[in-house]
Order: C-alpha cells, then structure tokens, then sequence
RNA sequence: GGGCGUAUGGCUCAGUUGGUUAGAGCGCAUCCAUGACACGGAUGAGGUCGGGGGUUCGAUUCCCUCUACGCCCACCA
C-alpha cells in the first residue's frame, strides 16, 4: 500500500493515460462471441477544425456507457473514427492553403501551397490540380487528426485505439464501393437524369437532408401574361421575375372559380412571346399572390412537381455555375430581350427583366417586398438552383410507399433514448419526397465505382455502367480501366469514360458499423461479432442524415437495422441558453477546461446532462467535480489509514470472502452497507438504461452521506483498535471504498484510478462491476443521524467548536428511534463528543442539549 | 401549417405508476481553522412547482386550454 502523503489531481490525466494504452485495457476481445459484446458504432468526428465543447460532453456521456458495459463484463467494442471526406474538408483546405481545385489545371510535383494556415483577406485562391488537391487534404488531415486524438486521449475515453478508421482511408473505400456496387446489383441504387438542387458556387448536388431554409428579402412582381385570343391579361405574381424565359405553364387550383374559363387556353409570355398553356393542379394555392403562378423550370421543387406530373415541356435558363445560360432555351429568341440577360448571375438578370418589363408596360404596380424562406445547402452562401443532370440514388422510401413503411418498421425496432426522439425520425421518413441523391461533383471523396461504355459517336451509354468486380476495388474510375479496355480507350468512340463523380460523405458514413467492423474485409473481419449494434450515439440534430441513412444503408444490406439502442445527446448551450457558437468568440477551448479543472471535473459536467437534454454550459459545475473528485482521494486515504486489521475486501462480495461473516459486522455498519446495496441496485439499472446522469446522482448522494455522515459517525470506533466494533468499522469502511470507487469510474476515471491503484493492483476499470451484497436498507442510521444533526445544531447557534463536549442529552423518541440510537450509542457518543445520554419515550423526535460548562 | 420538447427557490437541475411538512448542488448568510480533506466541515434562510379550468378525498405528478422559449418537419408562386 503506498497512499501519498497529500493525494492530488494534478498530473494524473496522463500518466494513468499512458498506462491504460500500455496495458491495452481497452483493446476489443476479437475472439469475442456476440452475445458478450458491447458494440458502439461511435461518430466519426468531421475532420475539419478542432474538436468544441459539444463534443466532449456527448463523446464522454457514451464512455462512461462504454466503461460500465466493460466494468459489467461486457467485451466492449468502441472505435474511434475520422470523418475525412467530404466537402467539410475541401473547404477547410481552400482556406488554410489558399487554394481551389481546378481540375482543368495540370499536376505539378513537389508543389508548395501560398500559404499554410490563414491566407490574408485580400489573397485569391490559386488553382491547383485534382491531384495536388487531393495531397493538400490528406496533407491538412493528417495534422487535424493528431491533434483530435490526443485530446480525446486527454478526455480519458475508452476506446480502441486499434480500431481507428477514417472515411477516405483504402479500407472504407473499398466498403463504401462495394456496399453500393451490391446496391446497384439489387436494384436498390440507380442513376438517373433529373432535375436536381444544385449549389451554385460549390457546383454540385446536395440532397434532400442538407437543405435547410433561410428567410430572405425578396419582392413580389406583378406581370402581365397576354391571352392569346387577345380577350386580356392574366396578372401574375412571382418573386422570380427573371425565370420568365424559363415559363412554361400557369397553373390554378382545379376548384378556383377566377380560372374556370382559363384552363385549357393559352397566354403569351411577357417580353419573349412564348405560348403557354394555363392548367389546373392541386398544389397551386388560390390564396397566394392573384392565386394563379407562373410554372419555370425551375424556380423551386414545387414546379419541379408540375412539371413532372403535368408532363410539361422543359426549357431550363440557369447553368450550373448559376449564370443565365448563353442559350436560349426552346422558343424564346435568343437575339431579342434573352441576349441582355445571357450570361449574367441569376441577381444581375432579375434586375434587367424587372427594367425590361417595366419598358413595355407588363409590369403593374411597384415591386412588394417581403421576406420569405429560400432553400440553401446547410454549408452554402447563395440560394440553390435546380438543374438538369445525371444523379446516383440510393433508394430511400421517398418514392416508394412499401419501403417508407419498411423503413418506418426499422426505426420502430430501435429502443430510443430519449424516447420521443423517435417522433423526429418517423417524422422524417414520412416527409421524404424523393430517393437518396449520394453523388456530388467534388473531388476529396471516394470515387464512384463506375465507368460508361463510349457508342460510336463517342456519347456515354449510362444504362448499362462498367462495374468492377469486388475483388478489385477500391477502384478510381479516373485512373483505373474496366475489364476488357485498355487505357488508350478512355474517352475514344467506342471506348468508355470513369465516373467523375465522388459520393456525399454521408454515403460512406451511412456504413461505419460496416467499416468499423471490417465488413467482407479480407484482413480482421469482426462484423459477424459486432452486428446489429448494440448502441448508436449521436447529436439529435443528424437524425435525418446519419441516423437514417446508417438505416436505410443496414435494410438493404442486411434487411434490419444498424443497432438496438440509439442515444441521442443534447446541444450545449450559451449560459444565456442560446446555442453555443463559435461566432460568439468567447467560446472557451476544452482543453484550456481541462488544464484548469481537470478531466474529471470537464467530465463530471458531462454525465450530469441527461441525454437528449439541451444543457447551459456551466464551469460551475465543473468546479463541483473538482471538488468530487478531490473528495474521493482524501476519502480513500483516510479510510485506507486504518489498516487492514479486519481483513482486506478485494472484490464486490469482500465482506463473505473474506471469511468474515455477515453477523461479524455490527448492525451500524451493515445499515449503511445495506443503503449502499439499494445504491448499487439503482445505478446498475440506471445504467443498464443508457442513463448514466441518473446513476452518476445517486452515486454521488450516497458518497457524500457516506463522508459526511457516517465516516463522521464510526470514525472514532475506527481509530480505536481497543472498541469491540473497530473491525467491524474498518471492513465496512473498505468495502464501502471498494464498491464506490468502482461505482464512480465511469464517471470519474482518472480520480477513481489514481485511489485505487494505493491498494488493489490492476485496473479499476477492468474489475467487475460492484453486486449487492446482501445487507438490508433497513434505515437503522436515521435516528442516530438525525440526533446527530440537532446535537450540531445546538452546537453551532452556541457557535462553538463541533468538538464541544455535550454533558447530557436527553432524547425523546419513539420506541423503534430509540432502539435503533441505542444500537448506535457508542458511534453517537463519539460523533457528538456526548457524555451521557438518556431517553423518554414519545414523538416526534426532540433533544434537549446541554453543553459542558465553559464550552 | 403539422410534430416534439421544456417551463420547479438567484442559478443549474432531481422529483420513478397522484399521497403525509416539494429534494439536491451552486450561490448566499452565520459559525467552526476537530488529528482524511480549507479544492474542508457544521447550521440556516430561500419555492402559492408558467397562467387558468377540470378529474379526485387529495395533483408538481393525470386531462383540457392558454402563454413563453427551443427544436424538427412542411409545396416557400
């Protein structure tokens, strides 16, 4: 035993660190059967920037899930990944290098970037190469992630540091391709020419799960249609006046009676002529604008819907770079009002159209301006567009009522924690409109597996893709040749072109119980050991997109769903409840949290917070676990000072083991080992619940009664080797130590680890989860406790020393109080430094206190 | 427009099938520097449980309604 003089905190974070890596107490059992694993198929973290707060509160709520699951004699399974590619990290390395990726650039070896970290202001991006793109991102990744993993070494999480993956690495290349070659095989992923939401300035699709509304300044213009029986004009109202050349319907609700006569005629548009027809569709709503809206393609998702369902004529106008295209479209005469808007941005040609119209008189009355929810990719700066172009899909319900069902089915098999979070996924699911759309138009991503066969006229045949086989992947489509060509026929007539494009980032992310585990790998396959897993944790606010996709990916594959838990964790918030931001600049580093307070006590925080609760940030309370996790040191010395004369409990069942019997220990101390029974009962069913917050308040009420209250009590029998009950105390006082601080390391492991490691060898955090002993709650310690509290009281309003000597109490009791204080007399004597003491029966509980003379 | 959640002492939160004087920590006040701990200890003040209505012998807890805040979803001409 070996307990330092004055136990402290600081320093301990990295040694214990170092030694659990040394030990490899976290390494998963691979020769693990399923049924013994905990597997958690933990968030990738987005390798672009460093890790907030928000991470370290929820990544810390899932270890200390991880290490009671380990402690309770589960094989833990819990990677740590990188979520590397994807746009998050494109953008980050154009604005670290100051560069772009220009694909029309060509490779320069050895090339150095303008800068390494914060370009000025005024610096213009320089063009670089797909292939020196590509080095800088894995250049900058590499960085981030070094510093992300030794932080979260820092926080003390337990995970397996073995099994570390990251999105763009060979391996989940290689799964990503080949889950969606078997998609493609199965039917359940296609391509496909659509109109699609489209980023201007990013020039790429984005899906459905990315958008996210704006309110922004816009204005209704009011516009004359012509009737082409010359019998008037139908007004319009749009926010949109520059898609006039892209009109090609209006549309009323069937039912209006304003539109009655209309339908089936035609107008002529403003400024171009074009003949339109006026056609009746449910979704046109009577209330808005003069109730009859001009259809484009397209101005929004709705006259993507008319145009599909009403079968109209397409004459697109905006390109992919989000300027008026040079071309006009079908009908509309490109030397006439078009020629002044060619060319220009999608707001420059507002403008002209706007004066265009108010010159012939077609515009009535002054713009209206209003604000109004305008779809944007979650990471882009302008409005999106909607183009024309070849898409891959995954099937995902959203056109397709059986497999929404389905799919519905797998969220109901998931246990939700909380609850009600459930409502937002079905609510999603119900809500789709459309297949998962997972190609993008980057470049930092893994490739999609795919070439096309050239005809003869050198046209790309997409029906019938060149796929390669799963032996061969990963492929890059760019660099690699299909089966059955050569190299010198990439782009010839009669050849074949690779798929330019990358998938969305959650396409491969949707798949991590499948890389985690190494799923069909040739190399460590655990995925038989591990699947479903038993617990998803992850924020509320990807639901829609990583939840569900992980989802949609698992139905497909392996017809149910990814895991049986999902534990959604709140956001923390500003302590004026408002999100936490970084735009908010007073946003305090973690690590700078730990240096001040200690991983214990960021930690401590953390596990207070329920799941799915949003939660004030607050070093108040980490102040709190400071405080806890000094506390648990000086207990443990203290309490380890008495020597081991009554036997050395060394595991839950110490007190029987060790050859002491029940009846050995006094009815003081079985009490509160009874109490500490109910403790351990609840936590192990607050924990076995996912709700660690819970366990972590009942754990800690019960210490601090413990230190406070009945190490206060017996201490006095403890010290004293003469007093009959000195043995009884000091087991009791061990064994109590034991089972809390295996109680408390899931919650505070460094501190627990650092107390333990003075008397028992091994890790804390490999022993076995702390089991009633078999000592009933039986409440004996109330009424000695509570004379205790008024014999305080008494002291304290006399304001003297707690030491102050009581020279009689006299305690009015009922019958049973004053058996139990009896069966405490001794520790109460001791506690109160009382010299006699005696009884009248009677209720409620009273003292009457006199205080030595001269006190 | 639809859905979900939250409203408990100055602050952060518990409150487990409705049941005797609604709990804890922080903060605050007063006191004690007792041989584990001053990153300590003792004691205390402080709440008509968001408003209104209902069910019940009895509601913070169940039902209805209103209000405030937050989030998710929606076809946004």
């Amino acid at each position: 035993m070996n307990i330092p003089e004055r136990p402290t905190l600081d320093g301990i974070e990295a040694h214990w660190a170092a030694q659990w890596d040394d030990d490899g107490i976290y390494r998963f059992d691979r020769s693990a059967v399923r049924d013994d694993v905990f597997a958690i198929d933990t968030p990738p973290p987005t390798v672009s920037g460093s890790l907030h707060m928000g991470h370290i509160f929820s990544y810390t709520q899932t270890d200390a899930i991880a290490r009671y699951q380990r402690m309770a004699g589960r094989k833990v399974f819990y990677p740590m990944g990188w979520d590397d590619n994807g746009l998050p990290t494109e953008r980050r390395v154009q604005n670290y290098f100051g560069v772009r990726c220009d694909p029309s650039q060509p490779f320069i070896d050895g090339f150095e970037p303008p800068f390494r970290g914060d370009p000025p202001k005024d610096h213009h991006a320089i063009p670089v190469s797909r292939q020196n793109f590509l080095d800088l991102c894995e250049q900058l990744i590499a960085i981030d992630e070094q510093v992300f993993e030794a932080l979260m070494r820092r926080m003390g999480w337990s995970v397996d540091w073995s099994l570390l993956y990251s999105t763009i690495d060979e391996r989940s290349r290689r799964i990503s391709q080949r889950a969606f070659l078997r998609d493609v095989a199965r039917g359940t992923a296609y391509s496909q020419e659509a109109p699609t939401l489209w980023d201007v300035d990013f020039q790429t699709a984005v899906a459905q799960a990315e958008l996210e509304d704006r309110e922004r300044p816009a204005a209704y213009h009011t516009i004359a249609f012509h009737r082409t029986d010359g019998t008037g004009d139908v007004l319009i109202e749009t926010t949109r006046p520059e898609l006039l050349a892209a009109c090609v319907a209006l549309v009323a609700h069937p039912d209006d009676p304003r539109y009655q006569t209309l339908f089936g005629r035609t107008v002529r548009t403003p400024l171009y002529g074009v003949s339109v027809p006026i056609v009746a569709h449910e979704l046109a709503q009577p209330d808005k604008g003069t109730g009859i809206a001009m259809i484009c393609t397209f101005g929004d998702t709705t006259d993507v819907t008319w145009w599909r369902e009403l079968q109209l004529p397409m004459r697109a106008i905006v390109g992919r770079n989000g300027r008026i295209l040079t071309e006009a479209p079908n009908g509309v005469d490109s030397a006439g009002p078009y020629a002044a808007i060619a060319g220009q941005t999608v707001k420059q040609a507002q403008r002209v159209v706007v004066e265009q119209l108010g010159a012939s008189g077609e515009l009535t009355g002054d713009p209206k301006p209003i604000q109004h929810p305008v779809k944007f990719y979650e990471k882009g700066d302008r409005p999106l567009e909607i183009v024309t172009s070849r898409q891959w899909y995954i099937r995902n319900g959203g056109r397709d009522t059986n497999l929404r069902t389905e799919l519905v089915g797998r969220g109901a098999e998931i246990t939700w924690h909380p609850g009600h979070m459930h409502h937002r996924y079905d609510n999603w699911v119900e809500g789709l409109n459309g297949d998962w759309l997972v190609s993008r138009q980057r470049f930092f991503g893994v490739p999609i597996p795919v070439w096309y066969p050239l005809d003869t006229n050198g046209d790309p045949v997409y029906d019938t893709p060149l796929l390669p086989t799963e032996a061969d992947l990963p492929v890059d489509p760019s660099a690699d040749v299909p089966a059955g060509y050569t190299a010198g026929q990439r782009h010839q007539p009669g050849g074949f072109i690779g798929d330019q494009d990358v998938f969305d980032t959650w396409a491969t992310s949707s798949l991590t119980p499948q890389i985690a585990s190494r799923w069909l790998e040739a190399e460590g396959d655990m995925f038989g050991q591990v699947f479903p897993m038993d617990m998803r944790p992850q924020a509320h606010d990807i639901i829609r997109t990583w939840l569900f996709a992980t989802t949609v990916r698992a139905h497909h594959e392996h017809g149910q769903a990814p895991w049986h838990h999902a534990a959604l964790s709140g956001w923390i918030l500003d302590p004026d409840r408002k999100k936490m931001s970084k735009s908010k600049g007073n946003v305090v580093t973690p690590m700078d949290l730990i240096e001040t307070y200690g991983t214990d006590a960021v930690r401590y925080w953390s596990l207070s917070a329920r799941l799915g609760t949003d939660t004030a940030f607050s070093e108040d309370q980490m102040k709190v676990g400071r405080k806890f996790a000094n506390k648990l040191l000086n207990v443990s010395k203290f309490v380890l000072s008495f020597g081991d004369s009554g036997g050395q409990p060394t595991d839950g069942q110490a007190i029987v083991g060790d050859g002491l019997d029940h009846s050995a220990i006094s009815a003081v101390d079985r009490s509160m080992l009874g109490k500490l029974d109910s403790v351990i009962e609840e936590a192990t069913a607050a924990f076995a619940a996912f709700d660690y917050a819970r366990a972590l308040e009942r754990t800690e009420a019960f210490f601090w009664w413990f230190c406070d209250d009945y190490v206060e009590f017996v201490k006095g029998r403890a010290y004293d080797t003469e007093t009959a009950g000195a043995a009884s105390a000091r087991v009791a006082l061990r064994s109590a130590l034991d089972s809390l601080q295996r109680l408390l390391a899931p919650f505070l492991p460094f501190a627990t680890e650092e107390a333990r490691s003075w008397w028992q060898d091994g890790s804390v955090h490999v022993s076995p989860w702390p089991i009633p002993v078999g000592f009933a709650d039986d409440g004996l310690l109330d009424a000695p406790l509570q004379v205790l509290s008024l014999v305080r009281r008494a002291k304290t309003e006399a304001k003297v020393s707690q030491k102050a000597v009581v020279d009689t109490l006299v305690i009015t009791a009922s019958d049973a109080e004053i058996a139990a204080i009896t069966s405490a007399q001794t520790d109460l004597t001791n506690a109160g430094s009382i010299t006699q003491i005696s009884f009248t029966s009677g209720a409620p509980l009273a003292c009457e206190i006199v205080l030595a003379a001269g006190e």
